[in-house]
DNA sequence: GTCTATAGGCTGATAGAC
DNA sequence: GTCTATCAGCCTATAGAC
């Protein structure tokens, strides 16, 4: 069944086109601007078209988010190295900022934009359906993404840096909301702060491991 | 002239009607809900004759907006009373999470949509045409909410907790942004985070004042 | 598989009657 | 000042021709 197996990736190519488009509207317009008509233009093919590939709308912006923390794993993985704890959580603030700074609208999408879409792209899910997306490495990115900070204060822990017996994963919440609450205030209230992005995510980080001590 | 003082009278009587309409459109169904259809609907006009109150939709929101940035300022001004103050951060830090929580929809159209109604509204601004809004004390309401924050750590230098030299508004926008952050990701990631709000806001405000020793 | 065409809905905003 | 009617446009999604 040579011919079959052709044809799968046939489909699997133009849903990555479609993919594609998308990112590139949502970057440039908003998430709002976001129609299939659009799609259908940017990629040269007739609205109805698209509904051979993707349920709706919605499948299409799930897919988005999921490839949008795919994208901020790979940008915080090279820091999860660092061996010294201290700095790996500095490292990874940093990449964080700049990761939501740079890529606003993935940002925006991933963590402003509607419960619907960022739940469901964040938790591990199973195929949607279709089968079309099996090896797919990007199931539960967001979460892979969170564990690499939790891992930092575990390691502060066997650095004896932390108290044994505290919460990782709270204090990962905690240091996640406020490097979150840097990069969307930003993003929405840009010309209120008069501190940069990188200093904020510098003198929180220093504040923070000062407060752990 | 008391006919004419009767009509101004009448023509602010039915902004507020509009304004308390579309909040609560807002509420109910979200920013990205509210038309003028279902403005007119509420109060009962024809979509039209809202356009001889309001300039166009724009205009509604950043009204809409302005009054929300002056309730956020009531709710954190009996904080602002009490004297010490690590205790008034605790406090207010409170105030405003359980602001956020209690009243999400005016929350995300004032920090989390669009930056236009955003800025628009934080900032200080006269009147913008047809001078109806004139006694207005909403101008400027987010600037007054954040030097309440600044206050804060100005008495904490009075008190000598904090060194002099320090920067009372950077630290005020680094503490806002990681209450914003716990506020916002509550909002659109509720399920993904372990912890509560209120667990949250407390954590991250004995941290933030432990790291300021 | 892809097209055209369209159903059936929504939107903001305006013109002109009363 | 308020209405009705409507323009001009957008949208998702589907049906049926090829």
């Amino acid at each position: 069944m040579g011919s079959s197996e052709r044809k799968e990736r046939q489909k699997v190519e133009l849903q990555q086109q479609i993919l594609s488009a998308a990112k590139e509207i949502v970057s440039r317009d908003g998430f709002a601007a976001l129609t299939m008509r659009k799609i259908a233009d940017a990629i040269e093919y007739a609205p109805g078209t698209i509904y051979l590939y993707f349920e709706n709308r919605d499948e299409i912006a799930k897919q988005l988010c999921r490839q949008g923390y795919r994208e901020l794993l790979e940008c915080l993985k090279p820091t999860a190295a660092i061996l010294d704890p201290r700095a790996r959580l500095r490292a990874m603030a940093g990449a964080y900022v700049q990761f939501g700074s740079s890529n606003s609208a993935t940002y925006r999408l991933i963590f402003m934009e509607d419960p619907k879409f960022t739940d469901a792209a964040l938790s591990a899910v199973p195929i949607p359906q279709g089968g079309g997306y099996a090896n797919d490495s990007s199931n539960g990115a967001g979460i892979q993404a969170f564990q690499l900070l939790v891992a930092v204060f575990d390691a502060l822990k066997a650095n004896r840096s932390l108290r044994a017996d505290a919460d990782s994963t709270r204090l990962a919440e905690i240091f996640w909301t406020s490097l979150h609450g840097i990069v969307s205030l930003k993003l929405t209230c840009s010309s209120f702060l008069a501190t940069t992005s990188e200093e904020l995510v510098t003198s929180a980080t220093d504040l923070f491991l000062a407060g752990l001590e």
